[in-house]
DNA sequence: CTACGATAGTCCAAAAGTTGGACTATCAAC
DNA sequence: GTTGATAGTCCAACTTTTGGACTATCGTAG
């Protein structure tokens, strides 16, 4: 059996990763289209995922999405032109702007949140609840993400 | 509690895929670079993680990579010229060419699934084997990898 | 209160990467 | 042997990403 054929039937765990990304990706942004939303594609993933209702840095949001600043800055750029959030100057801090999604933006977060638990729904009716919720928890582990759920 | 701290705690599934893709493919190259494959970036994962030492045809690596031509025709390029591959023309079809990692290539295969494998094993270690099994089972049922292992 | 190094963010220009369209050669089926 | 599809390349336009320099503000230590 050449490695090939040993990728395609066990997959490692790279491949796997990027399925499940743009796998959920391409989906999310799909639907998202149907849903009138057409004007946002797959890079403005990594700022819409965590728009905050109550604002965040663009440098905490730098961060978490593991970019460079200018790159972010140029995606907020653009989805603050497509009317979905707006900068607003941090009260704290006259360097510092705070990201706010605007009424359309609170919008696309209900839709996406909407579309990832129906996904996740689906993934769940797969294979079962309850290994479903084992595989979140493994997931969140392997990824570092289990930390604290106070 | 705001959706940014909700998300920080329980992210969703596209920002787990992310963590785990970006995660691994991170270390794979940090480390593919201590042991002297400096030269590979992540950009080369595309078309590394489908190298087959009975050769794969150009097509079909463009079909399991999900870009198109010209994108892995280009990385194509600058592998061979790095010396991890040749293109041999195809005896069962002249107008194809079969992608056959070189010896170096065949070295880097070797030492990106140790890596891989390495890191599975950390993971296993870290959730218990039958867990990480499971989990692995799961990861490819839903992203549609489960099918005929013969 | 002033000086300091660190941080938030922007600007610009270069580099890198992606895409669309047209093109050649070959294939497979009739 | 014509015809429609497929393998792959070429080129030029376009989009994205990066590096470096820059301004403003912050926080701390004198």
């Amino acid at each position: 059996m050449g490695r090939i054929a040993r990728k395609t039937s066990t997959p490692d765990l790279g491949i796997l990763g990027a399925r499940l990304l743009f796998g959920l990706q391409g989906e999310l942004f799909r639907r998202g289209a149907e849903l009138g939303f057409g004007d946002l594609k797959p890079k403005h993933g990594a700022v819409l995922a965590y728009l905050d209702e109550n604002g965040i840095g663009q440098n905490e949001l730098t961060r978490l999405a593991g970019r460079n600043k200018q790159t972010i800055g140029a995606i907020l750029d653009e989805l603050e032109r497509l009317g979905y959030l707006t900068r607003v100057p941090d009260p704290a801090d006259r360097r510092a702007r705070l990201i706010m999604p605007t009424g359309r933006g609170l919008e696309w977060m209900r839709v996406s949140d909407g579309i990832v638990e129906d996904i996740e729904r689906r993934h769940a009716e797969m294979v079962g609840t309850e290994e479903y919720a084992a595989f979140l928890r493994t997931l969140k582990t392997i990824t570092g993400s289990s930390q604290e759920i106070h």
